[in-house]
DNA sequence: TTTTTGCATTTTGCATGCAAAAATTAGAGC
DNA sequence: GCTCTAATTTTTGCATGCAAAATGCAAAAA
């Protein structure tokens, strides 16, 4: 069904479908198929701890090596947010929020990293557009951006991780909040 | 060649090498072939790097929630390696280590982890191998392991992710040290 | 009503053919 | 000896056929 839906034969279709489940975007049930992973609460949260820690690494390494022309790039991103959050933008606001957590972590110069990092992120976006955070929690979220934000271009590192760590705490919260809801 | 090596067709081939691939140990390069990853020195510094972050958190967790039974394991595992030190067994060593680090950061009991945690590690594997290391870095190994230990039986979370980063840190330096005398 | 058994279907994995795109090689010309 | 072009080979991606193994279902038996 699948093959006639997108056009293609069996063996790249089934590829695909590989590739997907090796990103964890898929689910292979041995000898019974393949099915859109289920957002599993748990697994979310196991997720966002990862990302937690990386981010973490990665500001840690970014405030050690960064370079000011990235600095200004995350800048610049980050005063594009705040215009989406005064223009009430939601979808425009988490596409900069999400530029701006991918930034930092490559902004950390490691490769392998960022890689895992992006891989993760795919695994949370579904369940982050999920999150339509409330106002408050809104509110909170440009608080802890400006506060990483500060701590970064002072390459304050001990600091930074620990706002990134509290922030995505936090996100994790909400997150996990809005898919027991819909749930 | 590789088909006629193996036995099989093109198509299960490939399929092979391209997980090969997504796990990092075989390189694809666009319209020339595939070959085996080279082993560099910077990325498997990155990949340390990250395993060093994924063993904090993992040990911070561990410490909150392994189970007793885990950390006997953890425990038996540790005193054979001793037995394998004592007996100068390197092979052996190399195993039980192996497994300390892994059954640690299972203890987290975050599957998201410790399965990007796995995916690293079998791509160091080949480089760890290659760390024949000194009596002294073993020496020193082995008292830091002992202090992982103790810090993991005691729960002492800061002090078990310090040391598991430290210990990382160190590794990272002999490993590199020894590819770099490879190349 | 539950269990067993047999059958049809589905899933999996592999083999092979084909065509387009890119790289490599060979050869002609300077 | 070098450069540019043309021919050949590789790589890549896709289509399709086939067979074994596992599953799900339904009829028969307990």
């Amino acid at each position: 069904m699948l093959c006639e839906r997108l056009g293609i034969s069996r063996t790249p279709l089934r590829e695909a479908i590989k590739l997907l489940a090796t990103e964890g975007l898929v689910r292979l049930l041995p000898h019974r198929g393949a099915q859109v992973a289920p957002l599993e609460a748990r697994r979310l949260a196991d997720t966002l701890e990862v990302m937690g820690a990386m981010e973490a690494l990665a500001g840690e390494l970014a405030c050690r090596q960064a370079s000011a022309a990235q600095l200004a790039g995350i800048r610049a991103l980050h005063d594009e947010m705040l215009a989406k959050y005064a223009a009430r933008d939601l979808a425009g606001y988490f596409r900069c929020n999400q530029a701006i957590h991918l930034k930092i972590v490559e902004a950390g110069g490691n490769p392998v990293l960022a890689g895992i990092y992006r891989q993760l992120n795919a695994n949370v976006l579904r369940a982050r557009y999920m999150a339509n955070l409330s106002q408050e929690r809104w509110d909170a979220a440009m608080r802890e951006h400006e506060a990483i934000m500060t701590a970064l271009e002072a390459r304050d590192a001990q600091r930074l991780t620990r706002l990134l760590r509290e922030h995505l705490a936090l996100k994790l919260a909400a997150v996990l909040n809005a898919v027991e809801k819909a749930a």
